[in-house]
DNA sequence: GTGACTGCAAATAATTTGCATTACA
DNA sequence: TGTAATGCAAATTATTTGCAGTCAC
């Protein structure tokens, strides 16, 4: 299920937000990416069609599509975030170590772990952060 | 299970480490927390006992540690990185929301769930990211 | 026309590195 | 004593903010 381009400016809009040419380049960008990215790979990509597109300008309008849900932090091998193309309401991601390429999957029955968990600590469990990292398909070596 | 401080200087130790007076403050702090913690954190701490202690061995120290599996990185609420003390060989963190209480906890039958997504997606999953957030037992609301 | 949006440059913040000095084993 | 470890200051890197000019609606 991937990203709608149009139907995200047009929440984009709903909301009050004005369609610039420097937010529809991000937004393409963010909509036809199939791995994580930072803000820095979204300004490269986006200065192809937006070549005055400004690095605050992606952090601002990253943070916008968070927001709305259309994106969602992740993690980076230094440790530190960025961010994926998130459709589902609730979704976690599973990246692949070798290219990168990301995807979501929603299915996260994490229920009976988690009522363990509450049951032997205590504590309520408010969110769980839930992130894969494996091979695909593409870049497992042939047996 | 808490960490051990005598057997983690022997550790260190052994490793071919020194055990330099900042180290040993280092490890005393980590060993002792209860909370996830920043490298800034364990400064404030450690200074208490090393004064002359600086960030930059804070963060070679927790390097080490992270290392020797004494610990292991989490994530703040900011998104950037922090630590938490780490005994068991493969294990998670649950963070109380409030008062930033963190265990760990083994119990991550995520079996059943990983074949799932590995199935759907041709995936091979080498690692699992798993992190709770909750409430502990104290700063719950009474009923 | 006007307020939201922009880029730039400067400010923050977190972390790492170079290097001369110190101290553990 | 020799080498690893240290603190400091500077360098990096990631992100945020202030502000004057610009543009979508």
């Amino acid at each position: 299920m991937q990203l709608d381009l149009e139907a995200l400016n047009t929440q984009l809009s709903e909301q009050g937000y004005k369609l610039t040419r420097q937010r529809r380049a991000v937004v393409e960008v963010v909509t036809h990416a199939h791995t994580r990215f930072s803000a820095a790979d979204v300004l490269a990509k986006a200065q192809r069609a937006c070549p005055d597109l400004g690095l605050t300008t992606v952090y601002r309008t990253l943070e916008i599509l968070e927001e709305l849900s259309a994106i969602r932090r992740v993690h980076l091998d230094n440790g530190c975030e960025g961010f994926a193309p998130a459709s589902a309401e609730h979704g976690h991601h599973l990246i692949c170590s070798r290219c990168q390429e990301t995807i979501e999957f929603e299915d996260c029955n994490l229920t009976a772990l988690l009522r363990r968990v509450s049951e032997q600590t205590g504590f309520t469990i408010q969110q769980h952060w839930l992130e894969l990292v494996g091979l695909c398909p593409k870049c497992q070596p042939r047996k």
